[in-house]
RNA sequence: GUGAUUGUAGCUCAGUUGGUUAGAGCGCUAGUUUGUGGCACUAGAGGUCGCCGGUUCGAACCCGGUCUUUCACCCCA
């Protein structure tokens, strides 16, 4: 029995994993970030009220122990909520933020670093949606340049890449958001109107413009609808918004940043991923306010597998204002899932031991555990079978365990100081002095 | 949080309008085979029918509640 929407990990589980672990984490440190970790528990404090209202809905509360609890018994759950000091990580980025304040004497700006740790939220599961699970963070504080953004995509389209899942990278610009709602008369709803619009995909235009419509939104020029439906390149797409969003100031940033984002990607392209420039993109986690992106695998049946943005300040809320950041996720399970689904992985993930000595007699087992040792120091995988049952029953537990090989050391052998190797994909076996084992298995 | 959906052996599932002792396949254990796997045959173990309550002479089956599974919405990785 577990708890809902959470899981147990077995061998093959954690073969895949580390395979997928290994590709990010390569490429993060090609990339010059570091790893961190930070505690599974926070001061309440410290999350609530950093991930909006839902947010604060999912987020695991720790309940106080104790005299503390004694205390509570009679009081009303708005005090008990309001007494809670921990609760579980709900995210990366924010316990980042805050161990970015509180370690400022200990690291040097600009700096980068990965993450890759459960975080728990207290969702219904569904397909992909899990109550734990693993996010792989990079993120950089610090001085702020584009060409942060320009390396991210860039190692998402390389890790994408060296998995073999194809991805579709969409982006988009806050800035560039805010300058479409004042150009369709929405500026003073700008949260209602990129939820609404963010809902494109699954509700259609015809649902978007109800939504707005119920949210106060006037209705909206024919010339904006045509630019808010057109999806495309940056290259394609720059040039008209460009136009289009002129005269807008809250826009300028969106253009220029953009802008220098499509000079940096036209002299170090994303190879074949593609990139697209996505209008309706908006994003929940309400402290961006750069460009955003988020991740999906074509031909795959599953929601955004990574996603990112740039936040202008915040560690602000922890007492260090105006540092800037931008980072992205990669959400570990669903990438799982999803190379599941398209058939992504290697053949030969999973590390099985090379060769199984059986066991015979305590005599010849003895033997065999001496010769396993000497294999072992020579970097092979093996295993002793831990009591002389039948051979029929060890044969079994090495077919199914996927070892390739089984060494029988019995009497016989043991008489004639030899082993007999046996090949259990082909049933071939020979029988050769001791000393010429490892030379016959590598 | 909203709306559906699922639960019977280790796994996948049957189970008649409610009626005696709840079944199958696969898997597992043992044997046919005392040192050789995938096949075959034989035998065996394994179930408070998710849980609690109700209706009934009688409940795996009907009703209520609850937990769980899966899925969609919300939101997100």
């Amino acid at each position: 029995m577990l708890p809902k929407g959470t899981r147990d990990l077995l061998p093959d589980d954690m073969a895949k994993r580390k395979y997928i672990v290994n590709a990010i984490t390569e490429v993060f440190e090609q990339h010059a970030f570091r790893q961190i970790e930070t505690p599974a528990i926070e001061l309440n404090k410290t999350l609530s009220g950093k991930y909006g209202e839902e947010g604060d809905r999912l987020m695991f509360k720790v309940l106080p122990r104790g005299e503390k609890l004694n205390s509570l018994a009679n009081q009303s759950i708005e005090f008990i909520k309001s007494n809670i000091e921990e609760a579980l990580r709900y995210d990366l980025t924010v316990p980042f933020a805050r161990m970015v304040v509180d370690q400022r004497n200990h690291i040097n700006l600009p700096f980068k670093r990965y993450q890759i740790q459960n975080v728990w939220r207290a969702d219904r599961p569904q397909k992909g949606r899990f109550r734990e699970f693993t996010q792989c963070d990079a993120d950089v504080v610090g001085p702020a340049g584009i060409i942060q953004e320009a390396e991210l995509l860039h190692i998402y389209h390389r890790s994408f890449h060296t998995l073999n899942i194809p991805v579709e990278i969409r982006l988009n610009h806050r800035s560039l958001l805010q300058g479409l709602a004042e150009l369709a008369g929405a500026s003073d709803k700008l949260v209602a109107f990129t939820i609404g619009l963010d809902k494109l995909d699954k509700i259609g235009w015809n649902g978007v413009e109800e939504e707005w419509r119920q949210a106060g939104i006037p209705d909206i020029q024919p010339e904006v609808k045509e630019l808010l439906l057109t999806k495309g390149t940056l290259e394609k797409l720059l040039p008209i918004l460009e136009k289009a969003l002129e005269s807008i100031p809250s826009a300028k940033r969106g253009l220029l940043e953009l802008r220098q984002l499509s000079s940096i990607l036209s002299n170090a392209p994303l190879g074949n991923t593609a990139l697209k420039l996505d209008l309706s993109l908006a994003r929940g986690l309400n402290y961006y306010t750069g460009c955003i992106f988020e991740v999906s695998a074509l031909g795959a049946d599953m929601g955004s597998i990574g996603g990112g943005g740039r936040y202008d300040d915040l560690t602000g809320i922890f007492g260090w204002k105006d540092l800037s950041g931008v980072g992205i996720s990669f959400g570990l399970d669903r990438i799982q899932l999803v190379m599941e689904q398209l058939n992504s992985f290697p053949n030969d993930i999973g590390l099985n031991a090379e060769v199984l000595f059986a066991n015979m007699d305590e005599a010849s087992s003895i033997i065999g555990f001496k010769l396993a040792q000497e294999l072992r120091s020579k970097g092979m995988r093996c295993e002793v079978y831990p009591v002389a049952a039948k051979m029929k029953k060890q044969i079994d537990f090495a077919v199914k365990s996927n070892i390739p090989f089984l060494v029988i050391l019995g009497e016989n052998e043991r008489l004639n100081q030899e082993v007999t190797l046996r090949n259990l994909a082909t049933g071939e076996q020979s029988s050769f002095s001791q000393n010429d084992l490892y030379e016959k298995l590598k």
